[in-house]
DNA sequence: AACAATACTGATACTGAGTACCATTTGACA
DNA sequence: TGTCAAATGGTACTCAGTATCAGTATTGTT
């Protein structure tokens, strides 16, 4: 499980050392300003004069201005969408998700937790963000469910690799939530828990009932 | 079970039947000719144009260009979260959910299937309306998950009832998403038929495992 | 039936995101 | 060092979305 991005990553050629650095001072830019001034109160044009670039590198970056404040998500679902790529499936393929989910968030960056934290609570300010974010995890969910039914072999009228994706976002996404909820308090190892836990409500929601229940 | 929103409902003052045949003939014409010149080729004035009412009056009917390409989806969902609401809840939720929702898609208006499909089909041309047709999906979703705890009295930080209202959509999502496929062939039954096989999908999928599967 | 009070419409002017285009600069590589 | 390819910055443009205000239609009251 190696570290997969990190800041100045030598070896790589210059240029792209260069592409890699603004991307990332723009994120953080974004990230830090937004997060200040509100997200629509913040123009692209106090952005980009910040970090020093034009408005034209930034679109040749980042498809929208949406896209410079989610980073940290995006980082998450490409690792993850690698690692299941590059992994030989076995056993409960639900099991096998959470597990390399699990080790993805723990493969990340030193400071990916805060700026993770920091990017949900400053989604849930502007419905932009929120829609952007929708998307993002909605092509995540297309893309990891043909990932899936491919390695399975699936034929395609079957549902289960879509059901399988989307359940595997779903877990993720209220057991972040939770934890975003309590400022990411415990790190890496809490957050870690909460997906445990979210993944085995799964099958305790499919059976909860009226009645009995109250 | 009553026919919701028709067309030409007397008895509303005169003001709202108004207000409501604008947001009609707006939404109609959108889905027609954004499905004819493509969304992003149709400008907001070319629309407001061809149904003569102002920008004024569209941004006062809808949030955004985007929401006028899927009020067939939004009629879906207002009415499914407000039958919900309305019904008593016992036995299995998830049972219990899939039932509403059938309900609701019996009830709707006779031409729905038919802007349904239409909607899909153009959201899978433009990634705005992407984006913003799962944006949608993820505020229903919130709505449904907080109207589930409340009903059950759950405590707030019980994740079952946003897995159940998440696993709703999800079955919805990939049932519908298999329907539009064919053409909506076979109409408003096959539709049924189909969220009957994706919600049986649903426990399928959690045990489905590599290896026994090839 | 006339009259406030109120809600809706349309017109105008404006902001800011995103695109198209071209001239300039910078890194890659022989 | 020189040449090619690729990234950058600048300018001008389109169009969605907001703010404001004057005019018009609807409601409910007397």
């Amino acid at each position: 499980m190696a570290s997969v991005s990190s800041a100045a990553d030598r070896s790589l050629p210059l240029r792209e050392r260069k592409k890699l650095r603004t991307r990332r001072a723009l994120a953080d830019a974004a990230l830090r300003m937004f997060t200040e001034k509100g997200f629509d109160a913040t123009t692209l044009e106090e952005l980009v004069d910040e970090v020093e670039v034009s408005k034209s590198t930034f679109f040749r970056t980042f498809p929208a201005k949406e896209a410079a404040a989610i980073e940290a998500e995006v980082e998450l679902w490409s690792a993850n969408l690698t690692a299941l790529r590059d992994h030989t499936l076995s056993g409960v393929i639900l099991t096998e998700m959470k597990d390399i989910l699990c080790g993805v968030v723990t493969g990340l960056d030193a400071d990916w937790p805060d700026r993770y934290v920091a990017t949900r609570r400053l989604v849930l300010t502007a419905p932009t963000l929120m829609a952007y974010a929708a998307h993002h995890r909605a092509d995540i969910q297309q893309q990891t469910g043909d990932l899936l039914a491919d390695k399975l072999n699936l034929p395609l009228g079957d549902l289960r690799p879509q059901v399988l994706a989307e359940l595997t976002t779903t877990a993720w996404t209220i057991a972040a939530r939770a934890w975003v909820r309590t400022g990411g308090q415990g790190g890496r190892q809490s957050l870690l828990e909460s997906v445990e836990h979210a993944f085995q409500t799964i099958p305790a929601s499919l059976e909860l009932s009226a009645q009995t229940e109250r």
